[in-house]
DNA sequence: GCAATTGTTGTAACTAGTTTCACTTCGTGC
DNA sequence: GCACGAAGTGAAACTAGTTACAACAATTGC
C-alpha cells in the first residue's frame, strides 16, 4: 500500500472545504475586514483543518514581488561584514524585506554564479561591496534591471548608487595619525589587492598622504593568521619599522599577536593601527587604535535607500559617511 | 508625457517577437536540444532583444520548488557561526540550493518572526541551532511540514534530526584537560544560559565531570568584551582561580586580554581554555588551548542531509561529530 | 508506395494565487 | 412602496511559467 502523498492544500481545497469561493478565501487572507465574520470563521476553520499555507511563489507571481533582497559578500569568516549585514538585515526587516546573503570568496567567477543564483531566486535588489566587478555581472544587472546599491565604497559618479565611506580618507586618517606621532618608517599590511578595490583604495589613500614617510607594503591573506605571517617573515622581528598600518583590524590583530610572541613591545617599540573598529578592537590588549568605519549607519542607510528604490522607484543618491580616528593604546609617539 | 513603464517581458512577449509559441520558448529555455537550431536562434535573439528573464516565482509555482533553504542563527557578530554557515552554504550550492540566513539575536520572539519570514519566502528547509525553541515555532514547522534540521546539538530522540556535536562532552574535554594539569579552582565563563541550550549543555558537561574541582560560574555577554568584563569584576585580578574555562573561544579571548592587561601571566599564573577553535585561536598570543568543534564537517553533512531529505524525502538520521582537544599555549600545569 | 517512426511545433490545460466585475441582499431615505 | 447605496460574495479572467497531447512533415522500413 503506497503512502498517500498528502499534498499541500491550496486555495481551491480550502474554498471547497469551507463551502465558499476561492475569492472569499483570498479575502480572508488579505482583507479579512470585508468578509462577514461568520464566513471568515468558517474559512479560518478550514484553513486550520487543512493546514493550509499560501504559496509564496503564487503570491509573488501576482504581485511580481518576492520581497527578497540579495547581498554578495566576500566572506563571513571574519567580522568585516557582520555588523553591516546585520544592520542591513534589521532595517530591511522594517520594510518587510528579507536579506539573502551569498558569499563570493572574492572570486569573480563565484560572484557571478552566486549573483545568478540570487537573480533566479527572484531578488528584487542587490547589495554589492565595492565597484570592481566583472563585466558579466554588470551585464546581468543591466539585463535584469535589478536595483543595485554598492556599499563600503563611495564614488558618486558610479553606475550604481554608492552608499559607503571614503576608503582613501580612512587610511589617510590612520597614516596621518602615525605621522603625527613621529613615525616615518611604516609597514603597510593589507589583504589581497587584486581582488578587492576597498583594499586598493586604502593602499592608495596611504600612498597619497603627502609626507616624507617611507612606506613598505606587505600583502597577505585577510585573516588574523595573515597578519601574523607578515611579521613572522620580517627580519629583526619587524622592529626595523616604527609602526604597522594595517588596512584591516583583523590583520592588525595578527600583527599585534605575532609581535607580542616575539617580545616586541606595543606601543613602546612599535605602534600598530588598524582600520574598521570591529568589536574586539576595544578589548584586545593593548586596545587597538584604529579608524572606525561607519558600518552600522551605512548598513542602515543602504537598507533604507534600497527599500525606497524598490517601493517608489526613486533611485537613491550616493552617500558618504565619515570615518573617525579612534586612538587607543597601540599607538604612541616614536621613541627616539 | 508620462514615462512609459516598460514592464518586464514575459514568455508570451518573446513568443510573439520570435513568431513561435510559448511552448517553444519554454523549450529553448529548458530543453534547447529538442528545438530546431534555426528556431532556437530566433528565439534567443528575441530573448536578448527584449531582455527577457524568466520569473523565478512562475517557475516555482509550477515545480512547487523554490530551492531556498533557511537558517536561523543568533548572530553574525562573532565567528561562532561563520564557518558552519559558510560550509552549509557551499555544500548546499552543490545541490542547486541557496541559503537564506536570518538572525534571531537569541530572542524567541524575533526567532519566530524571522522563521515566519522564511516560510513566507517559501524556504523548502530550515536549519535551527539547538533544540530549545518556542512552541509557536514548533507549531509553525509542524503546520508547514518544512523539513527541519537541528545543528550544533546532538539529541537522537529529538523531533527533528540533529546533526551536530555533544556539547556536554566538549566542555567535559576541556575541564578534564584542566584537571589533568592539576587545576582545581576553575572559573567557568559562559554566555547567556537562559536563551541558549548549547551553553546550558556545556555548563552541565562541566558540572558532571566527576572531580574534586571547585567550579565558579560567571555569566556574561557572548562577546570578547563580555569575557573581559568577567575578569575585570573579579577580586585579586582573578588570580584566586587556577584556570578559566570559557564555554566559547570568543569569551576566552576577552578573559585572556583582560588578564594580560592586569599583568597576570598566562599560562604561568592562570590557565585558559576555550571551546570552538575559531580561526583566531591559533594566532592569539599565547595561542589558545581549546576544544575544536567539528563546525565544517557538521555544516557539510547537515547540508547534504537537508538536500537529500528534500530531494528524495529520506528523513536524515541524527549524527554526532567528535570534538577534539587542541592543546596550545594558554594551558599549563598548575604552579604549586 | 504505404505504414511506421522520428523530429518539431502549437494548442490548451495545468500550477496557486489575486483581482475585476457583476450579482444578490439588506437597510435607509423619501 | 420604491429607489439607492453599501455590504458581501462568486464567476471568471488574470499573473508567468511548464507540460501533456495532438498535429504535421520528413524519413525510414519493407
Amino acid at each position: 500500500m503506497p503512502v498517500r502523498e498528502r499534498k499541500r492544500a491550496n486555495l481551491r481545497d480550502v474554498a471547497k472545504a469551507a463551502g465558499v469561493s476561492v475569492a472569499t478565501v483570498s479575502r480572508v487572507l488579505n482583507t479579512p475586514e470585508v468578509v462577514l465574520k461568520e464566513t471568515r470563521l468558517q474559512v479560518e476553520r478550514a484553513i486550520a483543518e487543512l493546514r493550509f499555507h499560501p504559496s509564496a511563489a503564487a503570491r509573488a507571481i501576482n504581485s511580481g514581488r518576492t520581497k527578497i533582497i540579495g547581498a554578495l559578500i566576500p566572506s563571513l569568516d571574519n567580522d568585516t561584514y557582520a555588523l553591516t549585514i546585520e544592520s542591513i538585515e534589521n532595517r530591511l526587516g522594517d520594510f518587510g524585506l528579507s536579506l539573502v546573503v551569498a558569499t563570493t570568496a572574492e572570486d569573480p567567477k563565484q560572484e557571478l554564479r552566486r549573483a545568478q543564483d540570487l537573480v533566479n531566486i527572484g531578488v528584487e535588489g542587490l547589495f554589492l561591496p565595492g565597484v570592481d566587478h566583472s563585466d558579466a555581472l554588470h551585464d546581468l544587472i543591466e539585463r535584469t534591471g535589478i536595483p543595485t546599491v554598492v556599499i563600503s565604497y563611495f564614488q558618486p559618479d558610479f553606475i550604481y548608487p554608492t552608499i559607503g565611506y571614503d576608503n582613501q580618507k580612512a587610511s589617510g586618517l590612520s597614516l596621518a595619525h602615525l605621522i603625527e606621532l613621529g613615525h616615518r618608517n611604516v609597514a603597510v599590511v593589507h589583504g589581497p589587492a587584486a581582488s578587492n578595490d576597498r583594499t586598493r583604495e586604502r593602499a592608495k589613500g596611504v600612498s597619497t598622504v603627502c609626507s616624507d614617510a617611507a612606506l613598505a607594503f606587505f600583502e597577505t591573506e585577510l585573516s588574523v593568521a595573515g597578519g601574523s605571517t607578515v611579521v613572522s617573515r620580517l627580519p629583526n622581528n619587524g622592529e626595523n619599522f616604527d609602526a604597522f598600518l594595517c588596512l584591516s583590524d583583523i590583520l592588525a590583530f595578527g600583527v599585534l599577536f605575532e609581535l607580542q610572541r616575539r617580545g616586541v613591545l606595543v606601543p613602546e617599540d612599535v605602534s600598530i593601527i588598524g582600520i574598521h573598529d570591529v568589536p574586539a578592537s576595544e578589548s584586545v590588549f593593548p586596545r587597538l587604535s584604529t579608524v572606525r568605519l561607519p558600518a552600522q549607519q551605512m548598513g542602515r542607510k543602504a537598507a533604507e535607500a534600497m527599500a525606497k528604490w524598490i517601493e517608489d522607484g526613486t533611485r537613491p543618491e550616493s552617500e558618504c559617511f565619515d570615518s573617525q580616528l579612534i586612538q587607543r593604546e597601540t599607538t604612541a609617539p616614536r621613541q627616539s
